[in-house]
Parts: structure tokens; sequence; C-alpha cells
DNA sequence: CTGTTAGCGCTTTCAG
DNA sequence: CTGAAAGCGCTAACAG
């Protein structure tokens, strides 16, 4: 029934491994030899056995990309610029010939998950995988992460992470893509301070998240900066790296309706507050409805701010004063990076710089 | 360097066959000898050869769900949705047992890509293929998908529609969860008319599209209903399905950009709308935005619609008007259908409804 | 440039 | 319930 290699060289009258050489191109085949070959393949319309294929030749055609939350553009963006780079398209051949297949996973956040898809991607063989996003960092996890990678590397998959710091040992393994969280982070409230804002709040991500950690000390580097740091320096009572007293930061998880909550908590605790830092834009969205729902507005009563500058943000009434991460840019660059198209930054680690905006949702608190 | 199954079997005193009958399970296996196998795989750190048990067994663990555009959080909820009824995690067991891999291939909208994909996943002997979102309706592309798709299932893939109608063909093979796009549009035109609208601009998304027809023939037969067509019946000047000559209606991708740039449009070919629909979400903000840059006020001045109710719609001020569409619920359920875990709907298609949501942006005209 | 020959690592009858 | 053996379809040396 289902057509194989051997059917293609019998009707094009080559032998198998002929065929198999026009198909992956690598080795030189006659150019009427290779007609012939490829017609048969059209007439017969067969397609390629992948598993025999990557059984063979002990690698496959699979590219995993790892995502926290696909439902969330900051993800999508990167995940689909990736995949521009490795996905079939490109190459307007038709049929499919060379093409990786650049798939996503999405991990839902979950260590346990993530690990889950290393392995299934270290069953496949894949040729490479990208790791998107903010890490855990419970030490626990990043044993195994370190281990699941190593032993990805040593089966020859290349792996790239991309809007996430190295491993603390620092696998010469890995092409790393790091964003500038803590300088975007420090930055943003340094323009809040400039504006004249003393008591700031921050709806800040879940504690264990590098992305969280790195942003919040970008936050508190510029507080210290200009001596409003309120809070016991050595930490508070929650358990957990970078758990601490500050009645300015609430933690939860990167979304609306968290930014929502942690709002009106923040709101609580500390009624004269004069901005809100948010962990990203759509937490800041929340937080701007909840700091509707408490009948203020935004900036007059309050400023607001985001991360990320996704594309909504422009669009938020007012507009959002975020921090641009090149989203896009570095999804297509670890992309190229998980190909082998582009050669690893110097060091293996590149941090992308990221670039404050500043827009209506932010302005001088009020007298 | 890498464990094989034999090793496996060899440190557990068994014969492969075993092996891989307690890995499988899907044979009696004594316990005691299950025990003992698990155990060598665990010391061993055996992780299966996917692709050399893909080829034994004739088919594979993956599963594709293709998307239009992943930056995109109407695909990115349906996909991730789809994700967790698939994916590695429900199980639990740490260790990666008996789950799928869940993949999502971003098409970009292209029809090229989407064969592409189907050919590659085809390559790989997919188990199941979802396909998302609206279809590209060129008749070249209907039969080149329909053969397509034929081939996966005869292959044994499972195919599942989500958010797609199905093939004019009607194949009895593909179980398809069909949004109400036509309903819905025509609820929302119903709702601005009896607000009081007479004159409602229309940003429709790209013509070739299935959900670009659907929503705005619904929009059509609203009109129709109140008398208020007033563009010539049979279509216009302009090429293809769906054309027509409409002063009304102005079409462009499924973005932002697009929703802000026909907006202007159409308020410089009929300054007196008072309403405007846009194709969806992410177009109707577009649209917004270029109301506010004309100086006008919504919806004092102008009302504006949507279409899915994402997330942050709720959030823009004024709220949007809108039509939720159920994506998650919708992309669970594709996955359940991919899996087997649910039986088809009767007659292989099922209808997802439409609700409308009125919020604040849609309001009487004035005068 | 092209054919021959071995496997790649697993699943699956078929016996026991 | 378990073992033995025969491939699955392709690639990759090796010879020509």
């Amino acid at each position: 029934m289902t057509v194989t290699l051997a059917d293609v060289a019998a009707r094009a009258r080559v032998s198998p491994a002929t065929v198999s050489r026009v198909l992956n191109g690598n080795y030189p085949v006659a150019a009427s030899t290779r007609e012939r070959v490829l017609r048969a393949v059209d007439d017969l319309d067969y397609v390629l056995n992948g598993p025999a294929s990557s059984l063979a030749a002990a690698t496959s055609d699979l590219v995993g990309i790892l995502v926290n939350d696909i439902a969330d553009p900051f993800f999508g963006i990167m995940a689909g610029a990736a995949q521009t780079q490795i996905g079939g398209p490109g190459d307007g051949s038709g049929r499919a010939g060379g093409e990786k297949l650049a798939v996503i996973c999405n991990t839902g956040g979950s260590p346990e998950r993530e690990l889950t898809y290393l392995t299934l991607l270290q069953r496949q063989r894949a040729a490479a995988v990208v790791l998107t996003g903010g890490a855990v960092e419970s030490p626990a996890h990043q044993a195994a992460m370190a281990a699941k990678l190593a032993k990805l590397a040593d089966a020859g998959t290349r792996i790239v992470f991309c809007g996430r710091p190295p491993l603390p040992e620092g696998d010469a393994l890995v092409a790393a893509l790091a964003f500038d969280n803590r300088g975007g982070g420090r930055r943003l409230t340094e323009h809040l301070i400039s504006l004249g804002h003393r008591r700031i709040g921050y709806v800040a991500g879940p504690p264990e998240r590098t992305t969280t950690r790195h942003r919040l000390e970008g936050h508190r580097e510029a507080l210290r900066a200009a001596g409003l740091e309120d809070f016991p320096a050595g930490g508070g009572t929650a358990g957990g790296p970078g758990a601490d007293g500050d009645r300015l930061v609430v933690h939860g998880p990167y979304d609306r309706r968290s930014g929502y909550e942690a709002t009106l908590e923040l709101l609580r605790r500390a009624p004269d507050v004069t901005a809100i830092v948010a962990a990203n834009d759509t937490v800041a969205l929340g937080a701007c409805a909840a700091v509707r729902d408490q009948g203020m507005r935004i900036p007059q009563d309050i400023s607001v701010a985001g991360f990320d500058d996704l594309p909504f943000s422009v669009d938020a009434v007012p507009a959002l004063t975020t921090v641009r991460l090149p989203l896009f840019e570095a999804g297509a660059r670890a992309g190229r990076l998980a190909m082998g198209k582009e050669n690893p930054p110097p060091g293996g680690i590149a941090t992308i710089a990221a670039e404050l905006m500043i827009r209506g949702s932010t302005a001088a608190p009020r007298s």
C-alpha cells in the first residue's frame, strides 16, 4: 500500500542508495539520474519515511521549541519567529525537501513538563532544542535540567536558550540569548523616580522564575540608588529565593487576573502608592483594570507601567509605558542558531538590550 | 555510548521483547519482571529510541497542531488547550511514558506551508493532525488539501478540524469543530442595528479565508434583514470570491495595523459611518486607535466591535463589544478527538456557538 | 558517479 | 507469561 524508497528505485531503474542520495542532496548524482529519480518520486507520490530515515541516520529533522505559555504572545512571537528560520517554508520548493520540522511545545510553566518534553525530544533524537523565556530556579530542577541538556547535547542535539539566562554551571554546550531584564527593570523604575514617584508598588511574577527575579532586582537597584529602599535588606519571612518582607511587592502568575488581584492587594496595603510597575504587559492590563475599578484615573491618580511591549500595549488607553524586548528578532536569531546558520555569540551568551518606551500611562504624581 | 533496549534487557535478565512489552504496557507481564525491567531502565537512564520504535510499529507518537499565526492568542489559546489533552503532562509519572508529543506548527497563513507541514507530519507518520482556524478557499488549495488529508487518513493519521469548516467534499475521515462565525457575525450587526446604527463600516479579514467570508455573510444577513443593504447584490469589480463593490467593506490581514489603516480608509470613503465592525479583536484594536487618532470618541462618536473575545478585549477602554468564541474549550475538545479519547460528533461535525458580548465600545449613534 | 551490503533499535508474530 | 527471530525503510560505508 505504502510506497517505499525501493519502489522509487525500481521505477527509476537505479539503486535505493541513489534515490536516497538525490533526496538528501548531500552527494553528487548525475543530473539525468537525479531527474529520473525525481520524476519517479512524483509519479509515485512518494513520501520519505521519517522514522526509518532517522533511525538509519541517527538523527532526525525535528527541532523543538519550548515555551512556558503559548497563549501569551510573548512566547507566540518568539516561537513564531524561530519557526520562520527553521520550518519547511523558506525553501519554496513546494515539495518538502531538506526542511526541518520546527515544533512548539507548551510546558505551561511546569518544570516537570519541561523535563518531559525534553525527554520526548531526546527520544525523537531532535536536531535542536530552543528553550524560551524565564527558567525555574529551584536547585533540583536546575540540576535535572543541566543533566538532561548535557545528555541531549552529547547525543548531538544543539541547545539554544532564548530570553533565558544560561545555567549556573555555564555549559559551553549552549548558546544563550538573554534579555537584559535587570537593566530594563532598572531604567523603568528610574523613569518613575525621575517623574517624582516615591511610593512605587510592584506586581511581580512567580517568585521562582529568573525573569521575575531579574526584573525585580533592577527595580530595587533603582530604588536603592535613589535611597528609596524602605524594606528590610535581608529579605523577609516567606521562603524561597527572592522572597522579602516588602509590603510594596506582590507576587503572582504572569496573567491578567493576577495583575488585577495583586493590584487590589497592593492598594489595600499601601493606599499611598503613586505608581505601579507590573511584571509584564499582560499583568499591567489587569493592574489598569483594578486601578480603574477603584475609581482612580491613569496616570493622573496613579501611574502604571508594564514590560515586554507586546503589540496590544500601545493600544491600551492610555498607551502603556513599558520596556520593549525585541522578541521577534531574538526568536529568529535563536532559530538560526538552532539551525547552525549563525555562529554562537562570543562566550556562548549574548545579552539583548531592553528599551524603555515612555508612553501615556506614566506621569508625575499629583502634588 | 547510547543505551539500547538490549542493554536494558541484559541488565534485567529478560529478553528485549519483554522490555518492549513493559514499556508499552500493552501486554501482560508479571509484576516482578516488570519491576525488574523498570529498575534497569532507571539504572541505565534508558530513553526509548523514537524513530526505531516508530519504524517498527509503523506509527509515531507525534501529533501535529497547525495554526495560522502563533503570535495571535486566538491560535495560542486553542493550540495550548489542545496540547493539554495530548502532551506529556497529564500522566504525572515524571518519566516520559505513553505520552504523545503534541507539536504546534505555524503556517503563517500560507497555503504552501500548510501543505508542507502536512507532508512533514505525514513523513513522521504522525498519529493525528489538528488543523485550526480559517482555511484558504482557493479551489486548487482545497483540492490539494483534500488529497493530502486523504493520504494521511489512510495512513492511519487521525484528522481533526478546530474552528474550521469541513472541506466541501465532506470527508467522513475528519472530525470537525466549526465555530458559528456566521451566526455570531449576524448577531453582532443586529445588535448595532438595534442600537440605531444605519451606516456600518466593516473591516474584514483576507478575502479568501472561510472565517472572513462567514463573518461577513452574517453581517450582510443582518443588514439585509433590516433592509440596509445598499451595495450591489451581485458583487463588484474586484476579483476573487467574496469581492464586492461595497464601499463600506475593506479587506486586510488579521492584524492591528490592517485594522488601523482599513479604518482610516473607511472613514475617508464614508465619513458618515456611525459604527465599525472589525474582523476580530486585534483588528478592532487598530480600528479604535484610528478612530481616536481622527479625534473621535468611542462610543459617543462612533461604535466599534470586534470578534473572538480575546483576553485583552475586556481591558480595552472602553471594553470591546465582541463575539465570544470558546477557544480553550474547543481546542481541548479537538485535542481529545485527536487522541481518540472522545467520540466524534454525530455526522462528524459540530457547530460551536458564538456568544455576543455587549460592552462599552458600542452605543446608540448621536442624534 | 552508482550499486552492494550491512545494519540502525525496536515491535511483533509465533512458539513455548 | 516469556523468548526467538524476522523484519520495518532507510542510510552509509565500501567497492566498483
